[in-house]
DNA sequence: CTAAATTTGTTCAAAAATAATCAAAATAAT
DNA sequence: ATTATTTTGATTATTTTTGAACAAATTTAG
């Protein structure tokens, strides 16, 4: 019995069965536990199952939608009433820059039943308005796996090509001291386009957020028009923001 | 038992359920109800279920990726051997191009581990190839509904700007007289361009659609280098193809 | 509001599976 | 026939998974 043969079998019975493990396929295939990993290995490589601990299963019962979702129910209730708020200013016909923030993401069941164009690099945003009445544009370019958006020089192009309305933008972290600042370059530079091509730019910041400087400050604080925060936000700590130039909604 | 395999049966009693709790999935999945807890921490951390105070409930997502995954299962065996078949021309570091129909959207499994670039214009392919090897990037535009995919002049021009080892292309119908056709301007639009910037474009199709019509013939057969198609495909149409230019693969 | 009950997180040890290494066997090449 | 190459199997070390025990946190009942 050589490899082809028990590749064949292997396929067959992970097939047939939806699952095969190691033990299993070694009385099977009358060979060692040790060749059947080899095996199962090579098969993993080329693609032909998916391997797991102790054995194998076919492909497409591996499959996971989108992980996106749950991230966002960090802090969820003070998403949502943001973004309750940041949707009530948009009305029919508008063109809305929506960046890849996971606080931003919760915008969608707000907007779905909008008649408006939304322009994003975030590819949940895109599967939470598939099917609404929202039409939809993505920035292309390259993905960036772990943010699930598109990013780098061609996206950024991509929105100098439009003119929104309405910029929403999420943030990492916000300071009298030294403003707006993220933790990633491809965050900053993304925002600091979507506010420079939107007549009005609003800041999706609950208050966990303020007074955090992250990794790399890019804007000041009236880079965008408005800041929608949540009701624990401080009050004299949003006086002193407001002061800088920037509209404090909530 | 292993952890994939609890993973379906714990996401399909949630999902028909709509709730679960941990001592009744520890008796049903047959393990002690710490291992159900760190699996429902796994599953509710990729955003799959919504964890509860003793169990789990269904997180009712907006959109469901399943739906077209089920879409593109109609004759689905026939496509996974063509897209195996179509995986396995596909090398190390090759940049690829992929269009939106259902038959190339199953070539993901098959090339998840490779270590890749894929440009595509198509949604389900960016959600079935995300967190996986391959780099991704996506054609920015205006978002076809219906499709799945971007589509029009900026997405066209995005795949301009690239230029590919190889591009996969889906095609509604091919016959000996018209050569292809797509059911809509915009699919015609997208695979003339990818195969246009492709040094190698593969046409990916089962014999069902062998001398069919479709609404718009846009290009000779030859436009692609390659056919490949299944087993059921009728040898002496095949010849008659091959007569045209094209190489059939199978 | 407090106390009891339940659920969860943490730490640790056992068990199972895997990876790594090396030797033996089978196969192919000269 | 002999040498090189590939494949397989055995052994050991490492990693992963699992379950138990117990402290911490949360919910429920009174």
């Amino acid at each position: 019995m050589n490899f082809q043969e028990r590749k064949q079998i292997i396929i067959e019975k992970v097939e047939t069965n939806g699952s095969a493990d190691v033990k299993e396929l070694a009385v099977l295939l009358n060979t060692s536990e040790i060749t059947v990993r080899r095996d199962l290995a090579i098969l993993s490589d080329k693609g032909l199952i998916f391997r797991t601990h102790g054995g194998a299963m076919k492909l497409s019962l591996s499959y996971d939608p989108v992980d996106f979702v749950n991230k966002s129910a960090v802090r969820g209730e003070q998403k949502d009433y943001i973004c309750q708020i940041a949707a009530s200013y948009i009305k029919e016909g508008d063109v809305v820059f929506l960046d890849c923030g996971s606080t931003v993401f919760r915008i969608c069941p707000f907007i779905r039943n909008m008649k408006i164009k939304v322009v994003t690099n975030s590819i949940p945003i895109v599967n939470a308005l598939l099917n609404s009445s929202v039409s939809l544009n993505f920035a292309g370019g390259e993905i960036d796996m772990e943010r699930q958006a598109s990013h780098g020089y061609v996206a950024i192009e991509h929105f100098t090509r439009y003119r929104a309305d309405k910029a929403f933008l999420g943030v990492d972290g916000i300071s009298f001291a030294n403003g707006l600042s993220a933790s990633s370059e491809k965050e900053a530079e993304i925002s600091t386009a979507l506010a420079k091509y939107a007549k009005e730019s609003f800041l999706l910041c609950d208050s966990s957020k303020f007074e955090k400087d992250k990794y790399l400050p890019f804007a000041p604080i009236n880079m965008a028009n408005y800041l929608i925060t949540d009701l624990g936000a401080n009050e004299s700590l949003i006086n002193q923001y407001e002061s800088l130039g920037i509209r404090i909604l909530k």
